[in-house]
DNA sequence: TTGAAATCGTTAGGCCCCGAACGATATGAT
DNA sequence: ATCATATCGTTCGGGGCCTAACGATTTCAA
């Protein structure tokens, strides 16, 4: 089949009723399809791959980070994650009570806490991440090598205007 | 300011950590920096602006998906929303507390109920929405109109993709 | 016409999500 | 040495989010 890149249903009906107020479309559109295909590949991972292993799309994200990064403290790996801290002590909890994370205590500094990828959540990871990438793979498989990274640029590009 | 489509330290990390297990790093790259973008703009959008008016995004979303379509179904409003019939049921239950819409029993089955948006919620909307896409012009405002339409475009593919 | 099956929206249970407030700890100026 | 200030992670309260199970209703075949 050939691939579709056809303007949705939901977008053209949305397009006619806002038309007449002076309204941004490419930015409009190109926002909201962010946050469609955000959505849609969220929620495919985590029933088809993440639910086997009881891991939230959270949880699996503050994994991945320990596991790419090593032991961090609370706030700088609830800063990588995309989480606020009181979110992630829930997930935290959550990663300990499936023997994934541990706590530790800092050394010198009574106010701050380790946070590490156990043994078991490392063996874990090695095994979910690939498994991960292939619906990352699949999802984008109607892109070129050349549109992927045309679409990451782009994103990227964002994501420096939204940090300054 | 040049704008900066520098790949993020922390891709750069995992890009390394990662590189040894046969991944399609192209992949990984889309759809990584989708999620954090999407996870950015949304935060952002409801602290800045939806906070004012007492809606979380997907109660903004509902609402405006009343307001683009008209009255709708449940399952179908939830269809629309891209979130589940159960999570739609406490939206609307928050909606109709602030009065933004009302449910409707269906006329010839008991187990139809309809949704709409109320008069407060349209008028609201007409206020949000400029400001909502003020915002979308805001973080798409260092890409080019050709590349908004780009990044819409290959987005579009990812989403008929998901769909098949 | 009646009873099994399908289809509504809601509820139950568990986790994620945030901002605000809090207690504990550390810092730094006096 | 002390005490105000800053900075940790956690707790609290209120929503959002899902799947599974449920009650109510409708449909449709026997």
């Amino acid at each position: 089949m050939a691939r579709d890149a056809s303007v949705t249903r939901a977008e053209r009906e949305a397009r006619e009723r806002v038309e007449a107020l002076g309204i941004d479309v490419d930015a409009y559109a190109a926002v909201s399809n962010i946050f469609r295909v955000a959505n849609a590949v969220r929620n495919h991972t985590e029933r088809n791959l993440l639910s086997e292993f009881n891991l939230s799309f959270s949880g699996f994200t503050v994994l991945w980070v320990l596991w790419v990064w090593g032991p961090k403290e609370s706030h700088a790996l609830a800063e990588e994650s995309g989480i606020s801290k009181s979110t992630l002590t829930g997930v935290v909890k959550t990663l300990e009570r499936l023997g994934f994370a541990a706590r530790k205590p800092h050394a010198m500094d009574g106010r701050r806490v380790f946070v590490q990828a156990t043994r078991k959540g490392i063996s874990t990871m090695r095994r979910i991440f690939p498994r991960f990438n292939d619906v990352e793979a699949m999802v984008t498989r109607d892109l070129s090598p050349t549109e992927k990274d045309s679409l990451a640029r782009l994103l990227r590009i964002m994501l420096h205007t939204l940090e300054s």
